[in-house]
Formats: structure tokens, C-alpha cells, sequence
DNA sequence: GGCGTTCTGTTACACGCTGTTACCTAGGCC
DNA sequence: GGCCTAGGTAACAGCGTGTAACAGAACGCC
């Protein structure tokens, strides 16, 4: 694959400078944009595979601009924002972005998102979107999401609990995308009770939990081949799922 | 069977986004409504196969729209509010509301339901629906509500007591839908006297009974595949229910 | 009424699930 | 190497559910 060229859309140059330093760092082409306009303009003159955009672009917001280049192509868009409340996040997700990312972020985050984002759109071009999810595959394994039912490579079945279960369905859906203990945390929330003393958890159930799925869908437990860490950023579901339709 | 095209309509935007999400992250498409107008033209644009809908919509009574709607269209309705009195539930029914959740709910509850309700869509349109209910069908068992008895897949009769078969009765009339204990024993206590020194139950008379149940009607009590527990919510009927009518 | 049987709710205990904590190891930086 | 921080994990505690045992209620029969 050639290098990914990607927009770097922000009205402050400060950030947008740095920002496309730091990607051509690490071996992308980035393409500073300051507007919608120049956004057009790039498009226009050649291949773009990913746009970085920030939610606030002047007096436009970027869900609108990520709304109308929706409409038009398929580039995959990720928001960039100094909003981080979560009605934002949604509205992001509303309007087709892939992927959001508050300010100030982890700069090994925001990489893994651009590369997962890439991965995936690579894929979704070949693969048919999932309809009525049944069954998932990955790395020998099947995961029954009818009958609840987990069967290891070698045929025999594993049971989890219903936390377990919940926690692989999130990275079931989101393979090869990092994800930190926050958002798996707000997923599990979301999938749970949705009650709560502590609005947040402070401890660390994320980490116990993984160790925990671990210890019964990992070969070696030891040497995570599914459920990878990344140090400072939370974890990846590191193998291909294939999703089989109920017909 | 492709995946579900659902409408969340709340004027709340931080609520319907919230909904929103969580729904697309359960594998459904979920379209955000405000107001009937968008509702309508949602429906006009494409096929919708749910509607979400907030009870308090701006001045106007959800209750109203959906009298409405279910005057013009076949969409299955279920509505969310926070008014959780039992007289709202009622006039939730009445005017044909699929069902009724009471905010704020239990996510997995919402997620059950909602399932449930397509569930019961999809197979509505091809069966007859039940007029005068008499005998009921189920993962090889059978209950003849004339003669209140109950038949095994191996053809023998099982006596239940009266509370058991009250209990059977709920489950058989609400396959697939989660009920909670309180929810089964207000259900119970319709069929029953409905008075009461202590109006709630603060025993586990509903555990209990769920127990005595499956050890008659479950193949396996230990590993029940009828009368299925969801931690933290309830218990659930899970398989379909053919009901025949008396000719 | 007295008696036995059946039904039903309460209680107590067992057990599995899950979050917290504490301690240890691994990785990164000086 | 030393130091600091992030992550792995064993141990523990709290909670929800399953269920056996018990007691009282309801009912039928004499």
C-alpha cells in the first residue's frame, strides 16, 4: 500500500502545524487545510485517504462541514475537538464521522485511531456490512451472539460471564481500533445496569476484567494474541472478525 | 433479515443522543427524531421498523402522536417516559403503544425490549393473531389453557399449582420480553386477589417460584432454557409461543 | 372441629460474579 | 543501574441469584 495522505483541517495554525509535523513523523502525508474550501480544493487534486477534522472551524462547526462531505464522498473523517462532552461525541458519530478524538489528546492514541481508521476503511470496501449479527469468527474462535455461546478453536466451550460476554462484544465491534478504558468502560456502562453511585469507576475493573476474558479466550494468557495492551492507551482487539448473518 | 431501522425521538437532544448511540452500538440503525414532523418525514424517506418514542415531546403528548401514527401506519411503537405511574402505562396500551419503558431505564431492559418488540413484529405479519387463546406451544411442551394443563415434549402430564401456572401464563403472554420481578408480580397479583397488607413483596417469593416452575418445565433446571435469568433485571421466556385457537 | 395434604412466602445459606485493593512485574526514561 | 509509572493479578468483599428448609395458610376430608 502507498503512504495515506491525510487533511489536517484546523483554523489554528499553532495546532495544525503541529499536528502535520508530528504525522509526517510518523510516516504519513499530511495536508494542513484551514477551510472547507482548501478541504475541496485537495479533494479535487488527488487522493485523500482520511481527513482530520476539528468540530470548531472558524464560525462553522465541523459536523456540519463532516455532514456535507459525507454526503458527497467516502472519506473516512475523524473529528477532532476541545469539546469532550459526550452529547458532542454523539453528534460526531450522527453525522458519519468514523472516529472522534478530544483535545488534548494522547498523541499515541490519536495514531492508533488514524491507522485503525485506515484499516478498517480498507476493508468495509470489500466487505459486506453486517445485517442481522448472529455469529462472530475471530482468530479460530466463534462467538454465538443468539445462543450466548463462545467455542474455542479446538471445539469446546468456553462459558463467560455476563460481563465477560458484554466486554468482548465491544471489541468485537471495534477490532484493530484501540480503545481506552474510558470508552470501554462507557460501552460496559451502557450494556449494564446503568445505574451508579460513582458515576465513573475509579478503580481499575477494566484492567481485571480484561485479565479476566483473558484467562479464557487466549491460547496463553500470558502472551495476549487477541486482547493486546497498549501502554498509556487501553487495549486493541488485535485479530480480523468475520460476522456471519442469521440468512 | 437486514438490520432494524429505528426512529429515537425525544426533544431532549442529550437523551436522544445518548439512545442513539447506544442503539447503533447494539447493531441498529437509529435515526434521530425531534419533533412529529421529522418523524414523518422519516417515514416517508424509507422503511422504519421502530419508533422510540419520549412520552413529554415539547407541549404535545407522546401519547398523542402515537394514537396517530397508529391510525395511519403499522410501525411498531414503544414508549419511553418519566412518568412512571401505572395509569400512564395504561394509556401507553391504549393507545396501542407495543410497549412502555419508564425512564430512567436499564439500558439492557431498553435493549430487550426493543429486540422483543421487532421480534414480535417480524413474526406477526405471518402469523394469525390470537383470538380465543386455548392451547399454547412451546419448545415442545404444551398448555392447554382450557383444561389448565400442561404436556411434556415426551407426552406426560405435568400438574403445576395454581401460582405456577399464573406464573406460566405471564411468560407465555410476553415471550422474549424481559420482566422484572415487579413486573411479574403485579401481573401475578392481577390474576390473584389483587389486595394486600404489604403492596410490593419484600421476600423473593418470585425467585422462588421461578425455581418451582423450572423444575417442572425444564429439561435441565440447572442450565434453564425456558425461564432465563438476566442479572440485574429479571427473568425472561426465551423461546417463540404458538398459540392455537379453539377452531 | 380435627387432621392431613398441598401450596406458598420467608429465611438462611451457598455460590458465582464483579469491583477494589494491594502487591508485584515490566517498560521507559534519566 | 535507579527510578517512576503502567499494567497483571491474587485476594477479598459485596451483591444478586438459586435453593433447601421451614412455617403458616388454604383446602379437602372425616
Amino acid at each position: 500500500m502507498t503512504i495515506p495522505r491525510l487533511l489536517v483541517v484546523d483554523d489554528d495554525a499553532e495546532t495544525r502545524g503541529m499536528l502535520t509535523q508530528f504525522l509526517r513523523q510518523n510516516g504519513f502525508i499530511a495536508l494542513p487545510c484551514d477551510s472547507e474550501s482548501t478541504i475541496r480544493d485537495q479533494l479535487g487534486s488527488g487522493r485523500v485517504d482520511l481527513i482530520l477534522l476539528d468540530v470548531m472551524l472558524g464560525d462553522e462547526y465541523g459536523v456540519d462541514i463532516c455532514k456535507r462531505l459525507r454526503h458527497e464522498q467516502d472519506v473516512p473523517v475523524i473529528l477532532v475537538s476541545a469539546l469532550s462532552a459526550d452529547h458532542h461525541r454523539m453528534a460526531g458519530y450522527e453525522v458519519g464521522a468514523d472516529d472522534y478524538i478530544a483535545k488534548p489528546f494522547n498523541p499515541n492514541l490519536l495514531l492508533a485511531r488514524v491507522k485503525a481508521v485506515l484499516h478498517r476503511a480498507k476493508r468495509s470496501s470489500s466487505l459486506t456490512y453486517r445485517r442481522s449479527i448472529s455469529t462472530f469468527r475471530f482468530g479460530g474462535w466463534c462467538y454465538d451472539a443468539k445462543r450466548d455461546e463462545v467455542t474455542s478453536p479446538q471445539g469446546y466451550q468456553v462459558s463467560l460471564s455476563r460481563k465477560e460476554t458484554a466486554l468482548l462484544k465491544v471489541f468485537l465491534g471495534n477490532p484493530h481500533i484501540p480503545l481506552t478504558r474510558e470508552e470501554i468502560n462507557t460501552a460496559l456502562d451502557v450494556t449494564g445496569d446503568g445505574q451508579d453511585v460513582g458515576s465513573g469507576n475509579p478503580g481499575r475493573a477494566i484492567d481485571v476484567l480484561v485479565g479476566r476474558l483473558r484467562g479464557k479466550i487466549e491460547a496463553d494468557p500470558k502472551i495476549p494474541e487477541l486482547l493486546r495492551t497498549q501502554r498509556g492507551v487501553g487495549y486493541v482487539f488485535a485479530v480480523d472478525v468475520a460476522v456471519e448473518d442469521d440468512q
